[in-house]
DNA sequence: CCATTTACTTGCGATATTGAAGTTACTAGT
DNA sequence: ACTAGTAACTTCAATATCGCAAGTAAATGG
């Protein structure tokens, strides 16, 4: 399932984002590069512990979907950051909108930092 | 994975969130639901054709989640409107943005009412 | 009595996910 | 030169979840 218009679930605009980030690690990935993570191992380190072999493959996937790109920070050996592009960072205010709900409806859970919830 | 405290992937609100709704079917029932549909034949023949085994399988966990309560409207036989809670309803501005998004980056989409993005 | 409707449930092969271990390409220390 | 360590993945097997089709239960309408 993808954006690729020939095989859309619907025209729905709620059903093509949930075909692109309704899992339960893409936003988290993305959560994560908002707040400043940059490499596969920052990313493989939340406290979530989401495995490398999905980390990796929805890397790839976000990539394809051009919410991110790879950015070359050193060449022996090759490395990449992780770097949202516009379309990705413009997920912030679903973020922003699951964190309140989260915040006021699920027990245990530790209220974002304002510079979070507040960046536009 | 739920939100009962005691198995929390971490403290974190977007996830926990996640963790309730973040698949391909729970945000598109709620969806149809704040859109005024009430039953579960209603909700089986939205445009998107959710298998009726996942349809009934996520009306539970919502239920059990108290996103929605069944109430029943007829006795013979008996049959059960679905109608959300706060707690429910509350996830109108998730689908408010992911719907701004997909809306932005989603070409195909069609643009939700304004009843639908503007109601709170 | 038979067809239809509503609301599910069951069975099953296909697909996706997890957790652990392995690989590649280097760097730094002894 | 040898060994250890780190970053960034990949591979594999077991398990979980999915979508599809078909079946069931409880009525109603003709």
């Amino acid at each position: 399932m993808n954006s690729d218009n020939q095989f859309l679930r619907s025209g729905c605009p709620i059903v093509n984002g949930l075909d692109i980030f309704g899992d339960k690690w893409t936003l988290v990935i993305i959560r994560d590069l908002v707040c400043g993570k940059k490499t596969y191992s920052e990313l493989a380190n939340s406290p979530e512990n989401i495995p490398t072999n999905r980390l990796a493959e929805r890397l790839k996937m976000l990539e394809a979907e051009n919410m991110l790109v790879r950015e070359q920070y050193q060449s022996k050996p090759k490395r990449y950051t992780y770097v949202l592009t516009k379309k990705g960072r413009d997920t912030l205010p679903i973020l922003q909108e699951v964190a309140k709900w989260g915040n006021n409806y699920v027990e245990g859970t530790w209220t974002p930092l304002k510079s979070f919830m507040e960046s536009t």
